[in-house]
DNA sequence: AATGAAATCAAACGATCGTTTGAGCATACG
DNA sequence: CGTATGCTCAAACGATCGTTTGATTTCATT
């Protein structure tokens, strides 16, 4: 279809859509080159096998994903005025954007079937790629809820991470109503996660 | 004839604990009924195929857990006293009490599994062996939150739902300490979840 | 135009998948 | 006893999987 993207980029896009509609496993690299309009062979003269081609799949988006997660969360860390809602914001907010622009609509319903497969490479992968992210938003929110114990905290960000996966894996399909701008729609979107997620964290 | 369900039995327990390990596409039957010690061709002897392996890996427990949730929603649902927390006790509790009696200690992962899975006939088979227990469910959340509106609920219910599904497919791997005692530890993880969830449900 | 590296291609590789087969075994009933 | 029935078993089926191969095409550089 859009021969003007690379080889590459075409296998990627749609390794991210195959990926997210039938799973890792599930989507096998004929369906996917088909789709991409690519030779079969492609997969394993580009990136060398089909789990390699998996981990790039998750960098492309992870790398701007986690960029613009700690660029939001610098502004905001350690300040006196920061509230939680800030913290929350520049968590969400960058995931959000992922969904609309940068074609990456399909990304977070990856990343939720990583998240519930309990495969120990991927989530070693994920750990490296990821952990340090959640580490800097976890000593943030230590700072802002010093009334919790670390056990607490624990158990309630695991918790907000679950509600937010789950609902962020929703994006691809959740529609706005026509008379709400998309602009207007992503706000009030990411108003909906915000007050939930700091209701969760902060209750007493 | 007692052969037979002792065979079906071991497939059942060996699929359920493949599954949450390795998915349902991950697990072959050969690893299958290599685990459960019984011959390849018995798979589809009693279950005449993989897909209903599956379909019927999660009825053994969904319908036991169904039951359970429904039967403790009843005691509460209506009454003029029942609170948020008795509600949410109703839904949390039997799938705590799964995870340690029963041996469906791995069954939640499953279920999360399959969540994560928007595959369109697992989706179908879930929405009509799961969908009344929530329905039920959330007609209860609406009438103990008659200030949401219908949109807002839904969002928050959806929001609840990941938040549950991801701690609970975890319960196969938390090990409570040693000197708590695990019905101590079971009711420690239950007032966790409600006081998280009524928050997130029920926040201004 | 000639050259050589990079990219693409059709075809085939061995492995593994879910499923089927037909013979053999067990147990219960006339 | 003989036989029917339910179950187990090794073996094989065709299909599909990820991967590899070697020839061919593409294309920038000389």
């Amino acid at each position: 279809m859009n021969s003007s993207a690379s080889t590459k980029e075409r296998i990627l896009t749609a390794a991210e859509a195959l990926f997210a509609q039938r799973g890792f496993e599930g989507a096998s690299l004929r369906q996917l080159t088909a789709a991409a309009g690519v030779n079969l062979a492609a997969v394993n003269y580009h990136f060398g096998s089909k789990d390699n081609l998996v981990e790039e799949v998750f960098k492309r988006r992870l790398d701007q994903l986690n960029a613009r997660r700690l660029a939001a969360l610098k502004q905001v860390a350690g300040h006196p005025e920061t509230t939680l809602d800030d913290v929350l914001a520049a968590f969400i907010r960058p995931a959000l954007d992922l969904s609309h622009d940068g074609g990456g609509g399909l990304f977070m319903r990856v990343l939720a079937r990583a998240f519930a497969e309990h495969d120990d490479s991927l989530r070693k992968f994920l750990s490296e790629n990821y952990g340090h992210v959640m580490r800097q938003f976890t000593t943030e929110f230590a700072r802002l809820l010093p009334q919790l114990s670390k056990e607490e905290l624990y158990w309630r960000i695991d918790l907000v991470t679950g509600a937010l996966t789950h609902a962020m894996s929703g994006f691809g399909i959740i529609q706005r109503k026509s008379d709400v701008s998309e602009i207007t729609h992503r706000e009030q979107t990411a108003a909906h996660l915000i007050r939930f997620a700091a209701a969760g964290l902060s209750h007493p």
